[in-house]
DNA sequence: AGTCCACAGGAAGGGCAGGCGA
DNA sequence: TCGCCTGCCCTTCCTGTGGACT
C-alpha cells in the first residue's frame, strides 16, 4: 500500500500553516512566565506598600489573641494595590492562625461580581455558602438569609474577617443598610467575633453613608495612593523579569509602560495589562523582543477591546441607542438627548420594535456614559432647556469597529 | 425678576422570570 | 400547584434645574 505522509493531503496554503507551527515551536518564546503579568499573580515581594501592609498587620494582629480588631476601611484608585495587600496581609494571618491553632476565617466578596455579590440577597448567599451553609440562588425572603447567614458565623466561631472589596458599588446600587446591619453584627454576634474590612475606588463614598454605619466601619483608615512613574517601574521591572526571558524586552518599552500607566493615575493593573499584551503581540508578529512601539499596539489593542466587548454585552435597547448615538455622531461633533431619542425611536420602528420611554433612555445614556462608551453631561442651554450634551469619548478606529459591531449583532 | 424650556433624575410601583416551601 | 419571595427592567408621575429670554 502507498505510504501516506502529511504532504500527501495538504494543499500548498496547509503546507505554508506547517512551517508556521515549525517556526512558532523551534523559536524562543519571549515569555517565561506569563501568568506573573496576570491579575491573579500573587508576587513575593510588595513593592512600595510597606506602610499600608504594616499598619493593616497591626490592626488585624489582635484576632491572634482572639479580641476583635477594629472594622477598617481601605480607599485608593484602581490598580493601587489595595485587593493586592489585603489578600497578602490576610492570607499570611490565616497560615500565622492555622500554625498556632486559632480559629480564623477569612471571607472574601467582590461586591461588583455579578451574579455572585452585587446585592444584598446575594452577597449574603455568597458568604454564607463560603461558611459551608448552602442558599438557593434565590427564592428566600431576605430576613431568612440573614438569619442563616449569622447561623453559620456562629456555628464556625472564633474570628471571621469580612473582606467586602468594590464595597461603594454596593451600596450605590442597594443602599446602606445592608453595612448598618453587617455593623450591627459585628458588635452583636455571640461567640464569634466579625470585623469588616470595605475596599472601595470612590474616596468620597465614605461621607455618603450614615453617620452610624460610616463611625463604625471607618474605625481604622487606610489610604492607597497611586502609584507614581518611578513607583510603577520598579514593579514593572521586578515582574519583567519574572514574566519574560532574557533580553526579550527592552527598558526602553518598560519605561514606556510605567509613563502610560502614571498618566492614568498611576494603575498597575493596567501597565501589567500592556506589558503582557505588548509581549503577545511581538510574538505573534513574530519580533525578536518587545519594544516601545509594541506598547504603543499594546494600548490601542486594550483601548478597543476593553470598549468593543462592552458594547457586545450591552441589552438591546442599549445597543440601539448606542448605535443612534455613534450614527449621529458620523455626522456631528455632539448631540443632545432629544436628537438621541428621536433617531432611537425611528431604529426601533424600522425594527418593529416599541421603544423604550425617555425616561428609561436617559438612563441608559448615563450608564454608556459611566462605562465609558460616550462622553455625556448635563447641560443648560437656557432657554432651550437642560439635556445631555454627548460626544465621542473613543478613536476614530473604535468608533467605526463597534458601529460595525453593532449593525451585526442589530441585524441592521 | 419672572417665565419657560427640555430635559434630569427621584420615587413608587407593575410585570415578569425563577426558586422555595407547604 | 400555589403563594410568597427575590432581582431585574421598565413605566408613570412628579419635582427640580440652569440659564436664555422677556
Amino acid at each position: 500500500m502507498e505510504e501516506r505522509t502529511l504532504s500527501h493531503y495538504t494543499t500548498p496554503t496547509q503546507k505554508t500553516l506547517e512551517n508556521l507551527f515549525e517556526d512558532f515551536m523551534k523559536k524562543e518564546s519571549i515569555f517565561k512566565n506569563k501568568d506573573a503579568l496576570s491579575i491573579k499573580y500573587r508576587p513575593e515581594k510588595i513593592y512600595h506598600r510597606d506602610e499600608q501592609i504594616n499598619t493593616l498587620s497591626r490592626i488585624l494582629a489582635p484576632v491572634l489573641r482572639n479580641e476583635k480588631p477594629s472594622n477598617i476601611f481601605i480607599y485608593g484608585l484602581t490598580g493601587t494595590g489595595k485587593t493586592l495587600v489585603t489578600t497578602y496581609v490576610t492570607s499570611n494571618l490565616e497560615a500565622f492562625a492555622e500554625k498556632h491553632n486559632i480559629k480564623l476565617r477569612v471571607l472574601f466578596a467582590n461586591c461588583k461580581m455579578k451574579k455572585v455579590a452585587d446585592t444584598e440577597y446575594r452577597l449574603l448567599a455568597h458568604l454564607a455558602n463560603l461558611l459551608g451553609e448552602e442558599i438557593p440562588t434565590t427564592g428566600l425572603p431576605t430576613d431568612e438569609v440573614y438569619r442563616r447567614f449569622y447561623n453559620a458565623l456562629e456555628r464556625v466561631g472564633g474570628n471571621v474577617i469580612l473582606v467586602l472589596d468594590e464595597i461603594d458599588a454596593l451600596v450605590k446600587k442597594v443602599g446602606d443598610e445592608l453595612l448598618y446591619n453587617f455593623t450591627r453584627m459585628c458588635e452583636t454576634t455571640n461567640d464569634v467575633n466579625v470585623s469588616i474590612i470595605g475596599i472601595s475606588n470612590d474616596l468620597s463614598f465614605i461621607d455618603c453613608l450614615d453617620a452610624r454605619v460610616k463611625s463604625s466601619l471607618s474605625e481604622e483608615e487606610i489610604i492607597f495612593p497611586p502609584y507614581n512613574y518611578e513607583q510603577l517601574k520598579d514593579i514593572l521591572f521586578d515582574r519583567a523579569m519574572l514574566a519574560f526571558n532574557e533580553g526579550k524586552i527592552d527598558e526602553a518599552a518598560i519605561n514606556k509602560c510605567a509613563a502610560l500607566a502614571a498618566q492614568e493615575h498611576g494603575d498597575a493593573r493596567r501597565a501589567l495589562d500592556l506589558l503582557r499584551i505588548a509581549g503577545e503581540i511581538a510574538e505573534r508578529n513574530n519580533d525578536d523582543r518587545v519594544e516601545e512601539k509594541h506598547i504603543d499596539m499594546a494600548e490601542e489593542k486594550l483601548d478597543l477591546d476593553r470598549m468593543t466587548e462592552a458594547a457586545r454585552v450591552l441589552p438591546k435597547h442599549s445597543k440601539l441607542v448606542l448605535f443612534a448615538i455613534l450614527t449621529v455622531l458620523k455626522r456631528k461633533k455632539c448631540v443632545l438627548t432629544g436628537d438621541i431619542q428621536k433617531s432611537y425611536e425611528l431604529l426601533c420602528a424600522q425594527m418593529g420594535l416599541r421603544p423604550l420611554t425617555q425616561r428609561r433612555v436617559s438612563d441608559i445614556i448615563a450608564e454608556l456614559d459611566i462605562q465609558g462608551l460616550i462622553n455625556a453631561s448635563v447641560i443648560s442651554k437656557g432657554r432651550y432647556g437642560r439635556t445631555r450634551e454627548i460626544s465621542l469619548s473613543i478613536s476614530k478606529t473604535t468608533h467605526d469597529k463597534i458601529l460595525l459591531l453593532l449593525k451585526q449583532e442589530l441585524d441592521l
